[in-house]
DNA sequence: TTGATTTTGATTGAATTCGAAAAATAAACT
DNA sequence: AGTTTATTTTTCGAATTCAATCAAAATCAA
């Protein structure tokens, strides 16, 4: 293994973990104690990290991506196979529409790269799929601070120009009653015309949202693909099961 | 095999792995170690790879910014200067439209931030006007890779919603008999759409810019605004100053 | 063809990286 | 405080990798 693939790999781990002691690096790399305390003297050196008694922290994030990776941290391994099994549903050809939200955006990396047009309210998703140089459309309208989402009337009246094989949404609250329900009407609207105008209906929604409502309704459950991680229970699963078609990914 | 076509074949193999060893590309290509060492020598003396003990890594390209602060410093003096001073024309209770591209950018830390509407089809444009909470509208539509800009039929009927106090207009060329033009027709028809819904109408174009003329005609130069610095001579500025209101502003 | 130039592959001593052990330092405990 | 334990730094030899050199092969120019 060469030094800048240790390297990376380090700076994987912290990622992920924020603190990591020497010896899980030596277990993930297999390189010997000496050349991990090298590495750390070197990337600290970068100011890639902190190193601390014991191991390495990563370094307090500045404002950029925080607002939006922090979100994606919580449940991030669910998230993260959530997303991967969506995306694997989707095929080269295929118009797809991808809602501005933390899952979602995690499924970019595993789209098929041609052939492909995307539309979505999320900015920063746009962003994203443009490095991949996927065809990316975006939907105009105001621009939400928190979510970078883009909702309100140009919205709606642009996602009504398009049609799509599958769409994709992120959602707040999903409960057998009440649906799907979202905080924000203005979102919740954008949403509900994300279904109307898709052949097949998929929501991510890792365990945590399950049986949360939230003030805006989007949509019934029924008619739709909902894809969740290992956390629910078997009194729920079965609830769930009854109104929609679950798929329940492993992480 | 020739020596650009080893040269071609590492290139390749770096794409797909980031990191590589020497031994990798000796198998792959046949030839010797040495040679492989003289070309990754050269191919690091041409910057399209990083050497490393063990082999070579690809360059770490820093896809964020790059694209839009590297243009951004082509004459970024003058550039500010302009993008300072047109800022200064902006009033509370204004809507303003913002063209995509690198002066206008740079006019967001000047505006006044209360009781302001922005249009804009610049995403990064939209994103910087976030961060400083100003109510922001994206029009929708394609999102090209190079400039981050919406274009297309959605852009068209979403800035067709609007009508502006102001619009500020970046511009790649400019000539007395020719007018405005712009490389790519679909931004031309959006800027030209601007202009149309705008009361007043400003174009930002620092001196480099004139007596340019590009592929996409966006429209004469009559009722404009053109604010540029100190970087015209005398002859050419008595010319534009028949044509349109010029501002010339000191860096 | 001949001689000059360039490209290539092998060899060698120098430099580097790596792992392990020893010495030094810091934390934890009695 | 004094002892123990854990962690870091330093040091050193072995293994690998590197740069330089040189001769053979291929290419070019007349």
């Amino acid at each position: 293994m060469l030094t800048p693939e240790r390297h990376q790999m380090i700076l994987e781990l912290l990622k992920e973990k924020e603190v990591i002691r020497i010896q899980e690096i030596t277990e993930a790399t297999g390189a010997s104690e000496s050349t991990i305390r090298r590495d750390l003297s070197e990337l600290e050196e970068q100011k890639l990290l902190q190193r601390v008694h014991g191991g390495a922290s990563s370094l307090p994030r500045k404002m950029e991506e925080s607002t939006f990776l922090e979100r994606a941290m919580r449940n991030e391994k669910e998230k993260t196979a959530i997303a991967k099994y969506a995306a694997g549903l989707v095929n080269e050809h295929d118009s797809v529409y991808l809602d501005a939200g933390t899952t979602t955006y995690l499924m970019i990396p595993y789209l098929p790269q041609d052939n492909l047009v995307v539309v979505t309210n999320g900015v920063n998703i746009a962003l994203e799929l443009l490095k991949r140089n996927i065809k990316t459309i975006l939907l105009g309208g105001e621009l939400k601070a928190r979510t970078w989402a883009v909702v309100g009337r140009d919205a709606v009246t642009t996602i009504g120009q398009y049609r799509f094989d599958k769409c994709f949404l992120g959602i707040n609250g999903i409960d057998a009653e009440h649906g799907l329900t979202t905080p924000d009407p203005d979102e919740a609207h954008v949403k509900q015309l994300a279904l109307r105008y898709s052949d097949e209906k998929y929501v991510l929604a890792d365990s945590s949202k399950f049986s949360r409502i939230t003030f805006a309704k989007v949509a019934e459950l029924d008619g739709l693909h909902v894809i969740t991680d290992e956390g629910l229970d078997d009194v729920q699963r079965e609830a769930y099961q009854k109104k929609t078609k679950l798929k329940v990914v492993t992480v």
